[in-house]
DNA sequence: CCGGATCCTATCGGATACTG
DNA sequence: CAGTATCCGATAGGATCCGG
């Protein structure tokens, strides 16, 4: 009882509930299974080859489609168009269009987007720890 | 100048070192290419279908093969062997064999993966926030 | 300039069978 | 019990071509 099924767009997954009873302190005191399927949608979200780069590329204010492709090296237009496509989605990014002649297209983060900040730091910290923890 | 290659296990990426200058206030202030690598490096440790239900399966309780594999639906022997791997190898997990007959082996979680509590919280927050955004 | 459509490959993960 | 080996389908991502 207590277990739930949840499907996010990648995978299905049974998750039961008394696996989040018993965590040690230092992971989340009282998780249930519906935490975790926040933290499979925010995996979900920014997982693949080119999101976060795409994002970081925005950021540094590269608004247009031609612009974002020039500044990462190697992304072919089908990723981009796909993957920008899903951070629209996602409202991590907006797109705009300006009916001018030819037509000309915005894309540019959300404040939303912003809220990534603490994920980024987080993971910056973690993984920076993780390289000397492994090389050893 | 200053851009970097860099493969984790899944990708090669180039990073190139000018995106990261003038990120938002937000985002982390003066994130470097390396930073993104470590970004990465997090990401590429945590993702897959089962990982996450692995290291709490272990969490709760569950330090023997069939232990986890009974405590999380549908995984198979397969999967749980390679994960469980991938995991040692990156020293969240610990096996430990036991000279009996018949022969015991132990999983348990390091110290070291509990550090991963701050990122697990920052992931429930932020994906308990998106739903809200995204069902809008 | 901004992509969509098509085809292809490589990898991820599932099913099943088998072993010390 | 604690896995390995083999085969296979699904899907992520790449290459290329085309159109408004």
């Amino acid at each position: 009882m207590g277990d739930s099924v949840y499907i996010c767009n990648r995978y299905t997954v049974v998750y039961r509930a008394e696996l989040f009873s018993t965590m040690p302190r230092t992971l989340p005191k009282h998780a249930t299974a519906e935490d975790m399927k926040y933290v499979q949608d925010t995996l979900y979200v920014i997982s693949g080859k080119w999101k976060m780069l795409i994002i970081l590329a925005i950021c540094a204010g590269n608004n247009r489609f031609k612009d974002i492709q020039r500044a990462i090296p190697r992304i072919t237009t089908r990723m981009l168009s796909k993957e920008l496509k899903e951070l629209e989605q996602n409202k991590l990014v907006t797109r705009r269009v300006y009916d001018e002649s030819p037509v000309l297209i915005e894309y540019s983060t959300t404040a939303y987007c912003k809220s990534f900040g603490a994920i980024i730091h987080e993971m910056i910290r973690w993984g920076k720890e993780h390289r000397k923890i492994v090389k050893k």
